[in-house]
Order: C-alpha cells, then sequence, then structure tokens
RNA sequence: GCGUCUGUAGCUCAGUUGGAUAGAGCGUUAGCUUCCGAAGCUAAAGGUCAGAAGUUCGAAUCUUCUCAGGCGCUCCA
C-alpha cells in the first residue's frame, strides 16, 4: 500500500515540478499515523519540498493532491497543518489482510541468498552451574539463532568450551581441595591481588564434582598435594599439571560440568546446541600453531620480555596485547584468534553474542580477523548484551561462580518457568541496561506480563470451544465498527511488518511489546463485547481468531508455548 | 584519564530512517461480577525527555559540550 501511493505521488511531482533539479533526489516518506483521526499513513512530502521550491508548505500539498490520480484503496485524502498530506484507507483493504492472516500460515520474507551462519552464545567457562547473570545472552543469543533460521539461513548453534585454560586448573585444584576435606583451604598468595579475590572455587557444587571424578583424583599423590599447600598456588598447578593422566582429569572435569550441570541448565530453557567446540581441539588440531605462524610471517607479532605480542597498536589500539606468556601458556586472545579463523573457515557468517565487559576485547579481535585478511565488515557481527543488574532483598548483587555466590538459573526456571524466564528477557532491547528483581519476578509472578498474553489467548480458545459452529451465520466484516475492533484490525494490519522488522533488526522485544499491545487491546474488546451472545458472532469470530493467530504465531517466534488453560 | 553503553512518570521500560497533543506496565487513588475465565476491565493523578547550546518548517530522536551511572582499559579469564 506504501509502494502504491509512493509511485503516485512520484507521478504527481514529475508532472508539477520536473524543472526543479533536486526534485528526482527526495525520498518520499510514507509512513503510518500515530493517531487514527490523521488517516492511516501519511507523507511529509510537501514540508520537505517547501525549502527548494521557495514556497509555503500548505501550498505545495494542495497542488500535490490535486495532481494525485485516484489510487486504489484510498478512500479520502486530507491536508494538514503544516503541511501533511493523510491518507485515508479503505476497509476492505484492511480486511484483505486480515483474511490473509487467517488463511494461511505465517510467512517470513525469505532471503535470496540462503547462508550458513554461525551463532556463538553463552560460552561460559565450564566451572559451574549457569546463573541468572548468563541468562540474557543464553535467550537472546537463542533468540537470534531461531531468527536467522526462520528467515531461511542454515544455523549452527555453537558453543564454545574453554576447556584449556588457567580457569579450568584452578576448578580441578579446587576439586582436589574437597577431595582432601580441605575445602575451605585459602592459598597464601590467594588474596594477594588488590582486589582480594578468591582464586579457587567455594560453591557447594564443587564438592559434588569432586565425588563424581573420584577415581581420577585418587590418582594423584596426596602426600604431595597437602605438602604444596602452603606454597603458592602456582607451584601446585605446576605439579598437578606434571601428572601423567592431568590431559585425562582435566577432560573428565570438564565433562562433567557440562553435562551434569550446563546442559541441564539450558535445556530448562528449551536451549539446544547444534555444536560444542572444545577450545583444547585447537592445540590437538595444530590449527592454533598454523594460526600463530601465519600471524608471524605476516609480520603481525613480535616477541618481547620473553613472550609474543601481536600488534594491536597498528589498527589504532592503545596497546600490543599477548599472545603467548612468557612461561608458555596462551592468552585468549590467541586461542580466540585460532577458533575464528576455524569459524571463518567453514561458515559464511559469524555472529557472536558476548556480554558488554566485552566491547574493548570485540574491537581487539575484529582488528585481528581483519589483520589476517578476514571479511570482518561482512562476516563478522559481535553483539554486544548489556548487563542485568540484579535486585534482591532490595539490594544489588554480584554474581560470583568463583566465590560459589550466585542465583542459579535453575533456580529462576523452577520459580517462574521458562516461558516467564525468557519472556523477561526479551522485554528489553539488549542496548539496555535493566534491572532483575527476583523477588519481584518470583513474588508477582501473576502479574508477569507473560500471563497476560497467554491469558488473552486462554480467554479466545474458551469461546471457540464453546461456540456452537451451527449458529454461526456467513459473516459481513464491515459490521466490524466499536473503538476496539477497528484498533484490532489496525493491529493485524500492522502484524506482519511488525514482524519482519523486527526479525530483520534482531530485535525481539519488538515482538514482546506488539504482542501486550494486542492482548490489552483484546482484554478490553472481551470485557465489553459478549461474542457468544451478539448477533454479529460470526464476524467477531473471524476477529478474535486472527487475533488468536498472531498471538500464537508471535509466541512461537519466541519459542514460548501458549496455554489453552491457565 | 581514555574507550564504550546508558540517562524519558515514584519504580521498570517503549517511543517507527527527525513529524502532529509524550506512551505502557508496576505502584497509588476511585470505580466495575445475575451474562464467553476478575490472572480481567474503566478512569484519575503522575513529565524541565539529565543539563546547555546548535542544526530546521519541526528535535526525546541528529551534532557539540557538560553532568551522572554501568562496563572495559592484566603476560586476567
Amino acid at each position: 500500500m506504501k509502494e502504491h501511493i509512493i509511485i503516485e505521488i512520484n507521478k504527481a511531482l514529475k508532472k508539477l515540478y520536473e524543472s526543479y533539479n533536486d526534485i528526482n533526489k527526495i525520498n518520499i516518506e510514507v509512513n503510518k499515523t500515530t493517531d487514527s483521526s490523521h488517516g492511516d499513513l501519511y507523507t511529509n512530502i510537501a514540508m520537505r519540498l517547501a525549502k527548494i521550491l521557495k514556497k509555503n508548505p500548505m501550498l505545495i500539498a494542495k497542488e500535490i493532491v490535486n495532481h494525485l490520480e485516484n489510487i486504489i484503496d484510498v478512500e479520502k485524502i486530507d491536508i494538514a497543518s503544516p503541511g501533511y498530506i493523510n491518507f485515508f484507507i479503505t476497509k476492505s483493504n484492511k480486511f484483505q489482510e486480515l483474511n490473509r492472516i487467517i488463511k494461511n500460515n505465517l510467512i517470513f520474507d525469505k532471503v535470496k541468498n540462503r547462508k550458513n551462519i554461525h551463532v556463538e552464545y553463552v560460552s561460559a567457562n565450564p566451572t559451574g552451574p549457569l546463573h541468572i547473570g548468563h541468562g540474557r545472552g543464553m535467550i537472546v543469543g537463542d533468540t537470534t539463532a531461531r531468527f536467522m533460521s526462520l528467515i531461511g539461513h542454515n544455523v549452527t548453534r555453537q558453543y564454545y568450551v574453554n576447556d584449556a585454560g588457567r580457569q579450568i586448573d584452578l576448578l580441578l585444584i579446587s576439586t582436589i581441595l574437597c577431595h582432601l576435606g580441605k575445602k575451605d583451604h585459602i592459598f597464601s598468595d590467594e588474596r594477594d591481588d588488590s582486589e582480594g579475590r578468591l582464586v579457587t572455587y567455594k560453591g557447594s557444587y564443587v564438592n559434588d564434582v569432586s565425588k563424581l571424578i573420584k577415581n581420577n583424583l585418587e590418582n594423584i599423590d596426596k602426600e604431595k598435594v597437602l605438602s604444596l599447600l602452603d606454597n603458592p598456588i602456582d607451584e601446585l598447578i605446576t605439579y598437578i599439571k606434571s601428572i601423567d593422566s592431568y590431559l585425562k582429569i582435566r577432560k573428565s572435569l570438564v565433562n562433567e560440568i557440562i553435562e551434569n550441570y550446563i546442559k541441564k541448565d539450558l535445556s530448562s530453557v528449551n536451549i539446544n546446541f547444534d555444536s560444542w567446540f572444545n577450545e583444547s581441539d585447537l592445540y590437538e588440531s595444530g590449527l592454533l600453531k598454523t594460526v600463530l605462524k601465519k600471524i608471524d610471517d605476516s609480520n603481525l607479532s613480535y616477541t618481547m620480555d620473553g613472550a609474543l605480542w601481536f600488534r594491536n597498536t597498528s589498527f589504532g589500539e592503545d596497546k600490543d596485547r599477548v599472545l603467548i606468556k612468557s612461561n608458555g601458556d596462551m592468552t585468549y586472545f590467541a586461542t580466540d584468534i585460532a577458533y575464528h579463523v576455524h569459524k571463518f573457515e567453514n561458515h559464511d557468517i559469524l555472529i557472536n553474542i558476548w556480554g558488554a565487559d566485552h566491547h574493548d576485547y570485540a574491537v581487539r579481535l575484529t582488528n585481528a580477523m581483519k589483520a589476517l585478511e578476514y571479511d570482518v565488515e561482512n562476516r563478522l557481527q559481535i553483539h554486544l548484551v548489556q548487563f542485568a543488574n540484579l535486585i534482591m532483598s532490595g539490594k544489588s548483587i554480584s554474581m560470583s561462580t568463583r566465590s560459589g555466590d550466585f542465583y542459579p538459573i535453575q533456580d529462576l526456571v523452577n520459580e517462574i518457568g521458562p516461558d516467564a524466564t525468557k519472556y523477561f528477557y526479551l522485554t528489553k532491547k539488549k542496548e539496555q541496561h535493566l534491572e532483575f528483581d527476583v523477588d519481584l519476578a518470583i513474588k508477582k509472578n501473576k502479574n508477569n506480563p507473560i500471563y497476560y498474553i497467554q491469558y488473552a489467548h486462554a480467554r479466545i480458545t474458551k469461546i471457540i470451544n464453546d461456540l456452537d459452529n451451527a449458529s454461526v451465520e456467513k459473516d459481513n466484516l464491515d459490521n466490524l465498527n466499536t473503538k476496539n475492533e477497528i484498533e484490532l484490525i489496525e493491529l493485524i494490519n500492522s502484524f506482519q511488518n511488525t514482524m519482519d522488522k523486527a526479525i530483520n533488526m534482531i530485535r525481539p522485544d519488538i515482538i514482546t511489546n506488539y504482542l501486550y499491545k494486542v492482548a490489552q487491546t483484546f482484554h478490553s474488546y472481551y470485557a465489553e463485547t459478549k461474542i457468544i451472545a451478539s448477533s454479529t458472532k460470526g464476524e467477531k469470530v473471524t476477529l478474535i481468531k486472527c487475533v488468536d493467530k498472531i498471538i500464537i504465531s508471535g509466541l512461537e517466534v519466541l519459542d514460548i508455548k501458549p496455554m489453552d488453560r491457565m
């Protein structure tokens, strides 16, 4: 409809102002009005032309309207100060959309070029259960992957498992402490840093994990470990790494964490990864070595103080970064570069969903991949998701897997259910810092907006079930005239555009807000109208069936199950 | 200090590539059940869109500066 009007305006402009050169450059905009008394669509073209033509915009608007030919499905055109041209669309045009939605399944604009898209999200260190600090990235990432899939791409969802870094050694040490009954032991250098942070893991789950890998831990020399407890922690780590079965023990540890905690946490909100990629594979496959050699060959790195450095400053960054530490260990930066080489070689487009604390790192990695001559502009997207600030008992709390002081995602899901959990995280833009009051979410679950939407569906379902189909006369949609009916029809008309926009922009919040609005209008309608008792129930039922279809489809896109009963 | 995200009602957040009178939920206040589910509906109160300047027919939206907050600036993970 918009396109149609734009074409007609263009024709009129050509007739009227052909002599002005700049006319062709002007982009004609036709948009939805915010107030239905202004019609359905409007254009600001007259105001934009005012400067070029040096004329009063009201006059220009009149000239344009006078030169417009009859446009199909436009029943009235108004001019409003200071120069708006407003179009009123016929009802029959709006009914077409209603009929289309009710007859067809939801169809998204499929992309022309189907791509292999790799989406990496969560990728939390496998050192314990997932907590609500991870929740937002989980849900946003999974939704992003689903959106890409809906518009026709071939999507791989991958969890990158950091199973080879220092944090795994620290977790291993922590399980050994449990195994030896020294759970609360703190190493002499543990609180030396300015933050006074813990380095070992103190959560209660660590004890359970130590039991799971008990057989492996028993191969470790207890006396040796005990003798090292009073030394700096690195001496113990060095010893552990020297044990023959070190890699085997480490692997079993990571495996138990993933199988017993992470996978269960993810499945509680119905998230299933297509693939799990281990950081350690980068070492084993030799890819890491190959990539480092390529970096060296391209003169992108240099050695200083016994460490290997990447030339980040060549790309406008403030300092160079270490790839290989002087003790021979790889930094995350090094393994991440290799991991991304692997992704670039196997996929067309890479999407990373990262926490906002990685924003600097995103620049660093993007520059590195660019230096390796990958087309980062077109093939790499890094989406930064802002942190959710969590409030419990009126106090802001920090999530720390290490201290064991965290609120597991499982607990939240058990309290409010997977759908409310998803809805909460999706209802705000990912760039927005958000406050999550845990007490409120649990206590007020009946006031949760998701139930409001679900309730609309439940009410419609009840009506449809109660309805004696034989009594429904053939409908005449022209009978839908009340304020709420008209508003519902407007919402129905904007459904397809809303979905397309939300999916293309990866903005699930647009869908949650839209569905809320639909539910709100329906509830208002429901309260004022007794549908089954109405003499025009045929058209009313058609209308609410369409509304129901929209709610079901919208929720489906967000992977939320509609509830027929509540 | 540098970088980055954010600042809209008491609280949590929307606000369409710059458009017409600033929008919801929660909370507060006042109402609504002989009738499809009250997990609902109706209404009221509540705003210096952080502040200032600029751009123009027109700014919550764009530019610059200032203020406030989150995050990042390890041979950390």
